[in-house]
DNA sequence: ACCCTTCGTCGAAGCGCTTCGAAAGTCCTG
DNA sequence: CAGGACTTTCGAAGCGCTTCGACGAAGGGT
């Protein structure tokens, strides 16, 4: 192994002085950092991660930290994921994986041992053990998600009531009038994961605020119970012209079983989606859609702890805002509606 | 910060002493270990990650790289994941999560920088460019996949071979002589991509053995394409009762495409996929399919690793047997059929 | 010519841990 | 009861790095 003092030797110079050039933390005249810098490249030196934390506190890696219950969508959790170590990289951190079957010991462990300097939360929800922790740990952390009370926490996440309203607001351009929403399954609601609620509440808040009428219903993933929530929304109001749908794993389910109805879209219902991009574009037709940010909410969420990290202050919340992508799924109503 | 010091100070003992009791690699008396235990638990202690790296030359970390394209499937990607820092955990070790995307030098950052013991490399290609750097490399290293030339090297996989055979043995037990393959995109084949491959090789190699005949096709992933693929398929090889899926993401076109042409499954069309549970149990019929173990990959890689951390000698490859299960997608030939 | 800065570099201490050799204590054996 | 063989614990060195104080050499003002 190559080491500081190999390099200190081949440049002439004090190891000390080594440091200085990779750190920049003293002036080094450029002569001699040019003869550090060349060594280092000959040797093909790299610092020792433990030595430098051990010396200097500082272990340049953070916890990236999955959630406990892994039901969450796989998907757009890798995205996450891959945001967060591609913008980590560009400060110079690396990624330590963490999963919460250890319970919180796990964060408590990573954090305790100096292994990792600060700390991303993942798919946080509104109760979530793991934050309670996070309040008593010392290091910088950011989350993904909203938890009950978030006071003092710094979270990132997509507007989810804005996207709700977004969605609304889309369909009421159109002309349309009669609205509503399938969301995500009960256990959703009831576990009280924010942002499903949230987009409920954009949803009837707009709604409300249009004038239009907006039935706000749960539904489940598995195709027949799709199947079973659809033909009930349908035959209960048949009236509806725009549907939203809040429940990526249901959408080609729900495609399928308006279909089934002799429903056509865009002709006879219009569907907007809140969902990933990919899952949107699957479909037949594609899908009108708001997208999850996923790589904007990752990078978003390694940005505001490098300056944590730094030392500054960062707001509490970052509402990333919906962005809805206009596609096949959506049409204007008929001037002549039977109403 | 709580140091082992501390705790010897607590503890009545030398710092030494304390290390012992909690490596084990030396005897301690049993009630002297039990006073320093105790005092580890009342003070709170975690050793420090970084001063245990630099005076043992062992970080407990092992690096988790993911692919250079992530056009791979990501849910599966990540299942791999978590079962990689799930079992990683069980070793008492942490997984750091590196990105292709810094090119090879992540990995010789983070090995060089003794962050991390040991290489798990997912995905894997053919002409992986990962794959001769980490012969450079010292460290020991599981990769999940088979590049083109894997002597010397510990590769995990599913037996994608036998996955081919396996759906091609079951469509022939249920009295389907004209099987066909819709495989991955051209692309990926182009590309070299060994599993794509090598289920072409097992599905032809079983077909032949068994005196069947056996068409074997690419398919892209895109609606539109997914349907024309079908469409050339059913029309030009219409005596085709078995059909074999191996591309996840088209697994949802093709049931659609194939409903579009009057072909009833499985009334007159048998189908088997090789895809995760949850893609083939989110289809109308579900799907019989042989499943990638994905956290049995995972499991099985770290495995390896942790006794090649322990110096033993491990097999090159371990290939996964396939398990196929049978669902609602495949039924017997009826008696006669008009051929 | 002198003192006072400023700049660039050096030397040494110390971060918290592991590990090796040795010391102290215990128990047998002859 | 001396001497060997263990057992259990200690002390100190050292892992590779950062950082702080100090020092010599230049430069500026008087």
């Amino acid at each position: 192994m190559v080491t500081i003092t190999d390099v200190a030797r081949h440049a002439g110079v004090a190891p000390s002085t080594v440091s200085y050039v990779l750190s920049g933390k003293r002036a080094i005249s450029s002569t001699t950092r040019q003869r550090v810098l060349s060594s280092i490249r000959v040797l093909g030196y790299h610092p020792h991660a433990g030595a430098r934390s051990l010396a200097s506190n500082r272990s340049n890696v953070i916890a990236l930290v999955l959630p406990l219950r892994s039901g969450m969508h796989l998907p757009v959790l890798m995205q996450f994921a891959i945001a967060v170590v591609t913008t980590a990289r560009q400060y110079d951190h690396d990624v330590l994986l963490v999963t919460a079957d250890e319970g919180p010991d796990g964060l408590r462990r990573v954090a305790a041992s100096a292994m990792v300097d600060a700390i991303v939360l993942m798919d946080v929800e509104l109760n979530d053990t793991r934050v309670p922790l996070l309040r008593e740990l010392d290091r910088p952390s950011v989350l993904i998600g909203f938890p009950a009370e978030p006071d003092g926490l710094t979270c990132v996440d997509l507007d989810f009531f804005q996207a709700g309203a977004a969605c609304v607001e889309h369909l009421a351009s159109l002309g349309h009038k009669d609205l509503a929403l399938l969301g995500a399954p009960p256990a959703v609601y009831e576990r009280g994961t924010g942002f499903a609620q949230r987009t409920r509440a954009g949803f009837l808040d707009a709604t409300d605020r249009l004038g239009l009428s907006g039935i706000a219903i749960a539904c489940e993933e598995e195709t027949d119970q799709v199947a079973a929530s659809v033909h009930t929304l349908l035959t209960r109001h048949p009236e509806v012209t725009g549907l939203v749908v809040h429940n990526e794993a249901a959408v080609a389910s729900i495609m399928v079983a308006l279909a089934a109805h002799g429903r056509r879209v865009p002709d006879d219902l219009s569907v907007v989606a809140i969902c990933p991009d990919e899952v949107a574009e699957r479909t037949e037709p594609t899908l009108s859609s708001v997208l999850i940010p996923a790589e904007e909410v990752g990078a978003q969420s390694v940005t505001l702890l490098m300056r944590k990290l730094d030392g500054e202050i960062v707001p509490d919340a970052s509402l990333l805002a919906p962005r809805l992508t206009v596609r096949g799924s959506t049409a204007a109503l008929p001037a002549a509606h039977g109403g």
